[in-house]
RNA sequence: GCCCUCGUAGCUCAGUGGAUAGAGCGACCGCCUCCUAAGCGGUAGGUCUCAGGUUCGAUUCCUGACUUGGGCGCCA
């Protein structure tokens, strides 16, 4: 027994029978604490979850030492091997209520912990801690599940209640390529969306297209202009239009396809359009000068608008179709897919924004001020109301997204996930508070912001701004630094942390990434089984008691807190911890495997071995595939 | 100005109401006759921004300063 000193506990659970009435303790508490122990007493050969088979022993010890105080058990994993393998704090949790000093209550409670066969010793330490040391094959039992359970193993349940959840992500207007910080969105909401579904979630992929509106109207006069240019209609270009070469792209198809049929002479679309300001060398707009160039960009739309009829559509959706269908091949090639696309004009087409106003009027929470619309979101948190519809009568874009999320709760899902860029958080207390105003239950509604990602190339930030074209894309970026190390590099970071992505030191030192160095430990795996060349499906039945080294369990105990991971993760919606995890396992195995041959003569150490290096390779291969990154089996 | 966010090793970042706060990179010293050296072991490096408060206990929670980034449109 580990007695260290006379305040020191100790626990024979290994011995129920034991007789410990020595202790003082009344035959009826012992009789008490006996029919406890058969109800939480498991066989060796069940699966095994040790937090929770210590919780629920913790807990029968509360109810009996302090009934009626319901404090959370909380066990965690003590940071020295000194400590145990897991530790409760619960003694200083009751000692306030109880009054009491709280080792003194960790010794009751000790008294009261039913017996179970996975505790080998059981210590009070430090100011009440209350110190577990489980029975070796406690320790290795993770191995057994993760090898039984295979691409399951960490699989979760949703909680009850909350099943089916919707995550929205990307949603960028499809106005030109996307670029490094729609990759960082896609990396987050994809990994996101998989861990959800692993945690054991019924998950809808969402992309809300922005296919209504000013922007769209903007990328399609903008790939009209420079269609006129290819039959020398020379507009002046605004700066304020698009100026990505794509866009030229989209003017050649249309010239290919429909040669001069679009044209219009020049002074005709220059007839009714306010005249922009002279162009500046650096960009350098005063105030006045930017809303005169909006005007002007206004005035194009208009006469475009004007002069190709109902032919504008052509334009319009010619552009839209061809951006949309880019970025969903570069999503798709980035590993990330959705379920569902969904317009925003659809819910224009259907009368569901104007629908969704005239809701709100009907709850009076709709006034006119201005020839414009009021949403009085004032009343629901919000610091101003908005503008839900313009004194020219067309909508807002908030009004759309009101209806968008009206849309969503129609829907019927139990959660509704919106993953934002960091600069849209002022528009958080607006939605929610519509969504009040409607009376639907925003606390359905959460939001995750992510924050930018800011380019560095050779130690200078890059500026990067769609219209101006001068950006890096997420393709640009993926072909340089591959698919993998893309996603990975993305996750080894919070998401409400600003990223700054330095990109000389990701194309040219590729081979620091930490993906490799994940990835490489699966490699290794798969390298010694197929130098072993047995039969590996046949190690889950392997006797794992040779594993009795420090790095061994050490390695079990990683295996073990797989499935806590993923929860936590889910729970937090922060994909980003199973990215931390990964890297640690490989350490850890990495480490052993320097220490430890494992191809040696003897069949049964070989075996158990064998066996802990294959559950890391199912771990390693379930995590990853949560993170959208590859598991190579030789690099 | 108001609201939010951030502040932890030289750098980039994890983490936590608890016991001796971690990792990578960089620096220094070692390790391939041996299952993949894209690897491993070791050393150095800290007032967890500061000041109060709550608590048995605060780097963690609260308040206030200072700091980082962002938001405050009849734009999307």
């Amino acid at each position: 027994m580990n007695v260290s000193n006379k305040n020191d506990s100790h626990y024979p659970g290994r011995n129920p029978d034991v007789n410990t009435s020595g202790s003082g303790r009344p035959e009826r508490a012992d009789a008490a604490r006996r029919i406890i122990s058969r109800l939480t007493t498991f066989p060796i050969s069940m699966s095994f979850e040790p937090k929770a088979h210590l919780a629920g022993l913790l807990r029968a010890a509360a109810d009996s030492v302090a009934p009626g105080t319901a404090a959370d058990i909380h066990i965690e994993r003590p940071k020295q091997a000194a400590h145990g393998d897991f530790a409760c704090n619960l003694a200083m949790q009751l000692a306030r209520a109880l009054k009491e000093n709280p080792r003194k209550i960790a010794e009751r409670l000790v008294h009261e912990l039913p017996v179970s066969t996975w505790v080998e010793k059981v210590e009070i330490a430090g100011a009440g801690f209350i110190n577990f040391t489980l029975v070796p094959a406690a320790k290795t039992q993770a191995v057994k599940n993760a090898l039984a359970e295979g691409g399951d193993y960490g699989k979760g349940t949703a909680p009850v209640g909350c099943k089916r959840i919707q995550v929205e992500f990307v949603s960028a207007n499809p106005t030109g390529p996307l670029h490094v910080g729609h990759g960082r969105g896609a990396a987050y909401g994809a990994s996101l969306a998989s861990l959800l579904a692993f945690a054991g979630y019924e998950v809808c992929r969402e992309y809300y297209v922005n296919d209504a509106g000013r922007q769209m109207d903007i990328l399609a006069v903008s790939t009209w202009l420079r269609y006129l240019e290819l039959f020398g209609e020379r507009v002046p270009f605004p700066p304020n239009a698009y100026q990505g070469a794509y866009v030229r792209d989209m003017a050649e198809q249309v010239k290919a396809a429909h040669a001069d049929r679009y044209v219009h002479p020049a002074a005709a679309v220059l007839a009714c359009v306010p005249p922009a300001p002279a162009p500046h060398e650096e960009g350098a707009y005063t105030k006045e000068e930017k809303d005169q160039l909006e005007e002007h960009l206004d005035g194009l739309i208009r006469a475009a608008k004007d002069l190709l009829g109902e032919e504008w559509a052509y334009v319009h959706q010619h552009a839209l179709a061809e951006q949309l269908a880019d970025c969903r091949e570069d999503l798709e090639q980035y590993g990330v897919h959705f379920d569902c696309w969904f317009s925003e004009r659809s819910l224009y087409d259907t009368g569901m924004v104007a629908k969704a106003v005239a809701e709100l009027e009907k709850r009076g929470h709709i006034y006119v001020q201005d020839g414009a619309r009021w949403f009085r979101s004032t009343e629901f948190g919000d610091e101003k109301d908005r503008v839900v519809q313009r004194d020219n009568g067309l909508y807002t874009y908030f009004a759309s997204d009101i209806a968008y999320h009206a849309n969503k709760f129609e829907r019927g899902f139990d959660k509704v996930l919106d993953v934002w860029g960091a600069d849209h958080h002022g528009y958080i207390a607006r939605v929610k508070g519509a969504l009040r105003a409607l009376e639907l239950d925003a606390d359905k509604l959460d939001i995750a912001l992510v924050q930018f990602v800011s380019l560095f190339r050779d130690g200078e930030k890059v500026s990067m701004s769609t219209r101006s074209g001068d950006f890096v894309t997420l393709r640009e970026l993926r072909e340089e630094v591959g698919n993998d190390a893309c996603r990975f590099f993305y996750l080894l970071r919070k998401c409400d942390q600003a990223l700054d992505f330095d990109l000389t030191l990701a194309k040219s030192e590729s081979s620091d990434n930490p993906v490799y160095y994940v990835q490489y430990a699966h490699a290794r795996i798969c390298s010694v089984l197929a130098q072993w060349g047995g039969d590996a499906a046949a190690l889950v039945s392997a006797d794992l008691a040779p594993l009795a080294g420090e790095k061994e369990l050490a390695l079990c105990a990683r295996i073990a807190a797989f499935p806590a991971t993923i929860a936590g993760a889910a729970q937090e919606y922060a994909p980003h911890t199973i990215g931390f995890y990964l890297r640690d396992l490989a350490a850890e195995f990495h480490g052993w495997y320097n220490a430890e041959r494992l191809l040696v003569e003897d069949d049964g150490v070989k075996r158990a071995r064998l066996a802990l290096a294959l559950a890391v390779r199912q771990v390693l291969k379930n995590g990853l595939r949560i993170l959208g990154v590859s598991a190579p089996e030789s690099m």
